[in-house]
DNA sequence: TATTGTTATACTCTATAACTATA
DNA sequence: TATAGTTATAGAGTATAACAATA
């Protein structure tokens, strides 16, 4: 209805720079990057998975499924873990373990036993096939990671490396599912205030 | 079939650290942590999301509806900027915006107006009411944010942001969506090799 | 009773694509 | 033709809950 007129011009440069709390911007078309933690490990996160999907897309794996397949690497992993013990080092529910490994089970990429210790757990281990896909897809793979950090320096590398370590591990009690998620208030549609207004 | 006694026992504390090439691990109960850059970055982004959504939850917002208002906020942020704008400071896509913008202009804390200059774009104010909102719950994300770094020190935090913030702006071009994903290859379910074998 | 795993269901985040209105 | 936004649909990631088998 109204025909925008109240509204003052775009201010797509504004002179004042945002978010003033943090060091100053660099690189000059990127627009303004908000500086909270989490706003950037949402932008590091982002771009790692976009770089690495690409590394993986020709072996069909998602990076969770790689990760699972790292896990189990016979050579730096530890063959044989249970599915317990997966969802507690990939950090998710011990349900999403159990899909990911049906679909890699069913692709003959790991099998699972039972473990003839405690008959509840299953044992996970890579097929050779699974090995084989791991070890053809692993340079590319560090090679995506390299990339990502390409604009730092080996040291610069290996200290963003260790200050990641040293948050998550003494975050590890979030650095896991089970922590209840905010529950929607099943909000019936502008239950809770005025609609706005748009012409 | 087989009653899984060709099984090894269990390894769950194997003798050789697992991902050699990383940095030695730290505290006791925590499980080998991946080294790999993208691992790190989603362990760190689940361990941001979870404690921020907890700061969040009181006001029913997402951190990214949180990401949202911070762009628009009067005192540090953009208001005034249209949607595409918006997403691309989000990292996020137009369609993606589109609803977010819906859901809080349901909940009557933003504005969206018809840009005067071009009749195509729209431009977005928070509302007093979003302001408020804003405002009430920015010191509760703030210490979120500071707790998610409470294990590094002061000098740490600003390393690591900085290093952060100079990745992200290096791999501007992969921040952002628009990337073509893997197309998964719409597998029949086990098309692709033998089925695994459990018992 | 507690734990391992399965299955069903669902929500968040995010993408693609086709569409409308405007430029 | 190109761009801003909308809508529909989908898929990755991940959660909750109820369940079965085993301890």
């Amino acid at each position: 209805m109204s025909s925008g007129h109240s509204i003052p011009p775009r201010r797509r440069s504004p002179a004042a720079p945002p978010f003033q709390d943090g060091p100053v911007r660099v690189a000059a078309n990127v627009p303004p990057l908000r500086r909270a933690t989490t706003a950037l490990a949402r932008r590091f996160h982002q771009i790692c998975t976009t770089i690495v999907s690409e590394s993986l897309a020709e072996a069909d794996l998602t990076p969770l499924e790689f990760g699972v397949l790292a896990y189990l690497n016979p050579r730096d992993g530890e063959p044989g873990i249970d599915q317990n013990g997966l969802a507690v080092r990939l950090g998710i529910e011990r349900s999403h373990v159990s899909m990911l490994v049906e679909a890699l089970g069913a692709r003959g990429l790991l099998d699972r036993h039972v473990n003839g210790e405690d008959r509840r757990a299953r044992v996970l281990r890579l097929t050779r096939k699974g090995g084989a896909l791991y070890n053809r897809v692993l340079p590319g793979n560090v090679a995506a990671n390299d990339r990502v950090l390409a604009p730092l320096a080996s040291r610069e590398r290996k200290l963003l490396h260790e200050l990641l370590i040293r948050v998550i591990e003494h975050n590890a009690e979030y650095a896991r599912p089970g922590i209840k998620r905010r529950r929607r208030a099943t909000r019936p549609a502008a239950a809770d205030g005025p609609r706005s207004s748009l012409e």
